[in-house]
DNA sequence: TCGTTAGATGAAAACGGTTACATTGCCCCT
DNA sequence: AGGGGCAATGTAACCGTTTTCATCTAACGA
């Protein structure tokens, strides 16, 4: 079961096993060939622990991620996962569901285990923990604030997409935009905040954002449009830093009497797969998460080969999903089948 | 950096420097809190792969998974992550895309890198192939075709779940029940036929039972739809093995101008997120994908504890969950707000 | 006072590989 | 024919822990 059993029945010495079995260019074809049928006969596979001892290289990557709700995980890792195993590499995935400290310390846990780190750390503020506790291990940052470190970091371009779909509402003819923003400590939702911010300001200088606050859950999207129905003013379109607020906020208009998208415009962000079966279905942007857990990993790989990765960090561009949700009043009716796309 | 750093500096050896580290009792309590003090003040974390290899030990479960879509693959590795964590493990995930020998590779890929594995094999058909790859570690399966061998296996009672919602169905007043299938080689869609097979024969034993063929995607739903819709005869309801699946046929019924649930009544399997937001409502089982994950991770537990677990292996029973695609005629007029719970 | 014993500590042998270095044998060149 | 060089192989050191066994010290009982 070990290198020593392999190369006594194959009569050769460990070092030729181990150089045979490494596909090392110095053995003599037909001993290789020898000791391969040996090791598959023996049904023999090398001891990890003992591998990674002496070559001080694990095969693995350690990927630490927020306690995600939804398809984000299954499709982060998803996207992760295929580039990793293309190359041979294990994942070892760890998600932290309290804050800063529980990561720190499932970052700790992974010094010694793994070759690189992916992270996703979403949550807005000191982030110098994290260089503390990422050792000296080549690491991607995923979606996360960018630090003054030396990290990499990678993730979707939040600020252009609020800004895209800030301009597509316009477009539409609304004038009075409303925003339901996320969690303010969260950095997706502070950058989706600031496009839409920015983007308003820049369409009339003299406009007044109009923020409501949120926390990315459903319900606060519902209460944001409770608000939205009791006060004085009635916006033309309410744009949701989410998808799931925005069907929160959907379905408070609806029960108020209001007609989407005929009385208000609505629109999320990041196209969960609900926004297609919703009625109506809901415009929003498009995030293609197993794209950035494949470029993130691709980029860790890079970082690794000591390659230059500084070309490669624009982020990645959400894409603008029309629905019936945003259409222009009277121009095509809702339908009960999915639409906008396949 | 190495654990003979903390024993120069606390001048110790490393012997009493491992034993202070690993909690053993017979260290002097001054000894040890100096060699902790160090450890902490030199940032030492115990190099993992030279600790497996002479523990023995990797504190490491394996899971391996297949390409799961949509949230299933999130919630199952939610639920054994929290369960590892709570014991301090750690989780190497792979999943694989093919189909039994990728499966193959990953098992073996596994060996030496972990204590224990967790496998999701749900193809039906020659499953020695687990055992000849799983080496001599405890495992768990998960939702896989019972073996032979004398592996541990749990899983959803898929069985069951079928036959209470054929049952469902009939207390519902629905005589002729037609099934869409899922793909003929997983064992949870073979289940489920055969539950829904042996309630309908239960119920009637001159009953003919009435399948169409489907493969748990939304497009095979809507074949069947369309294929229900141009038939001589119509079912008063029709049951599919999965949610997907049935929300391609409510598409395909709607189109054709059919009312779900006046004309047809319409139910599924997994409860899946859109079920509940889908007009009408959609009727299903809900499976509690965490709650498999964790109850698989404590049997691996016990497995490894040598503890005798027969006693919990009954499987996982789906709720019903009654919404309105298959409410009695009239009882209920379908809402736009998600109902039926939550 | 002197074994006896238990508790704390150290020395060194595993654990199972990789790899630098030494050795061997062969071919080729002069 | 002899030496240089290269390719194939073997020897053994090393990776960073854990753990067995030996050693040492001090307290205790007779």
């Amino acid at each position: 079961m070990t290198i020593k059993d392999v190369a006594r029945v194959a009569k050769v010495s460990v070092a030729t096993v181990s150089r045979a079995i490494n596909g090392h260019d110095n053995v003599a074809e037909a001993v290789r060939r020898r000791v391969l049928a040996v090791a598959h006969e023996l049904r023999y596979t090398p001891h990890h622990a003992a591998r990674s001892l002496s070559s001080r290289r694990t095969h693995t990557i350690g990927v630490v991620l927020p306690d995600l709700h939804g398809e984000f995980f299954s499709e982060l890792v998803r996207g992760i996962d295929h580039v990793a195993r293309d190359c041979g590499l294990h994942l070892l995935v760890s998600s932290y569901h309290g804050h800063p400290e529980e990561q720190a310390s499932a970052l700790r846990a992974m010094r010694g285990r793994v070759d690189g780190l992916l992270v996703m750390s979403p949550h807005v503020g000191n982030i110098d923990f994290l260089s503390e506790n990422l050792a000296a291990l080549p690491a991607v940052l995923i979606n996360s604030q960018p630090t003054e470190s030396e990290h990499i970091a990678f993730g979707i371009d939040n600020y252009g997409g609020a800004r895209t779909m800030v301009a597509h509402l316009l477009a539409a003819g609304h004038r009075r935009i409303a925003f339901i923003a996320g969690p303010p400590n969260n950095f997706d939702a502070f950058e989706r905040l600031r496009g839409y911010r920015d983007a308003i300001l820049e369409a009339d200088p003299t406009a007044e954002p109009w923020v409501l606050p949120g926390d990315f859950s459903e319900s606060s999207g519902h209460q944001a449009g409770q608000m939205l129905l009791e006060g004085a003013e009635r916006p033309d379109a309410v744009f949701a830093a989410n998808d799931m607020m925005a069907l929160g906020c959907l379905f408070a208009l609806t029960q108020g009497g209001l007609r989407v998208p005929d009385d208000v415009a609505l629109a999320g962000f990041d196209d969960i797969p609900i926004a297609r079966y919703v009625a109506p279905s809901l415009t929003t942007m498009r995030v293609n998460m197993p794209e950035l857990g494949a470029h993130a990993m691709r980029l860790l790989l890079a970082l690794q080969n000591g390659e230059d990765v500084s070309g490669r960090l624009a982020p990645l561009v959400p894409e603008l999903i029309e629905r019936d949700s945003s259409r222009r009043v009277g121009v095509d009716a809702p339908a009960i089948r999915p639409s906008g796309d396949g």
